[in-house]
DNA sequence: AAATGTGAAGTTGTTCACAGCT
DNA sequence: AGCTGTGAACAACTTCACATTT
């Protein structure tokens, strides 16, 4: 989606399977066969049209309405991710953060509102809101994921560094920044 | 490695695969497939010795001695990550930011020196730096990253929100918040 | 009895090779 | 001529089933 978006701006109506793969950084074979999973989109000969593949993807992503998340856990990484522009662009909006202590001085300004913990239930039933991004520390990340799903929170975007325990009908997602780091390092050992 | 330090913490020797997969989110089989690829460390009736499979591992991963990475681009997200503790129990130190505007406000202190983009290829060299944390705006990530490669970095962990093109020897991680959340989002339609 | 280690089976994902459109 | 769409081949990964060990 990113790619064809760049794409679009730079008024490109058409691209071929090899082209897009290149600047997706896969392959042209598996791009095409992921493709037709959803149908036949291209013209042989051609390729793709931008808009057209650009539309069937987001409507098979689903609503691209803004969605509203919460942060919990507004310390260093958290005030990083609830001021993080990025997200806007791709539909979501970080619409309050929590913390334990709400009132911590924090240097930048922030400007959601950033609430105490005892007030997040009453937040997530009026807002319904779906998703959490979670930045507590370790020792607490249990305990507030329990909250969350007891709120009816589905999705858990996790930056502690431990696996959380949810019902399966609530869904993970874990980033995990020194894991990424170990990771690079594995594999640059020459 | 984490789950492993925990149960070290919590004085327990002795694991099974089982108990060990259930608090490293995966399954028994396969952490029991993954770790024969190394040798058996296990005690049939027993499980896994916690300090004796510890060691394996880290000796597996190769030098867990204190590795010296750099930040480039430090801006919003480059501060807290140049401030996020969670690295250093890890075995990486963060020691030094560059960026465009060194002397760029910031309201948090940061204890890393933050300095000017030219002085990047010599602190790489002087300091035998391997690895390089790139939080920078898209626009510029591309040409970032081809002064880090030119600079002999072997291995960068990327936040933005593109693929950049690196030779095949230098190794990049890709962390792309916005994806998460949507990847959350796409499967929790219900 | 409890748990590992592992060949075999099963499943999923990737690439090839090329027929078929435009 | 160029490029998609796709069955078939291939490769990787996961799980099962159970022999084996403590």
């Amino acid at each position: 989606m990113r790619c064809l978006a760049r794409l679009k701006d730079k008024e490109i109506q058409t691209v071929s399977s090899e082209t897009l793969a290149k600047v997706a950084g896969v392959k042209p074979t598996q791009l095409r066969k992921d493709l037709t999973y959803f149908g036949q989109f291209g013209t042989r000969g051609l390729g793709y049209d931008v808009a057209e593949l650009s539309k069937m993807i987001s409507d098979e992503l689903g609503t691209t309405s803004l969605q509203p998340v919460i942060l919990v856990g507004v310390g260093h990484l958290g005030t990083a991710l609830i001021s993080y522009r990025g997200f806007e662009k791709e539909g979501f909006e970080i619409v309050a953060g929590f913390d334990l202590e709400p009132e911590r001085r924090r240097d930048k300004q922030v400007k959601q509102p950033i609430l105490p913990m005892d007030r997040l239930p009453d937040f997530v039933r009026d807002h319904k809101i779906r998703m959490a991004i979670l930045s507590v520390p370790a020792a607490v990340a249990q305990e507030v994921a329990n909250v969350l799903v007891r709120c009816g929170v589905m999705g858990i975007l996790n930056f502690s560094p431990i696996v959380i325990d949810v019902p399966e009908e609530v869904m993970v997602n874990n980033v995990n920044l020194a894991i990424e780091l170990e990771n690079l390092s594995y594999f640059i050992q020459d």
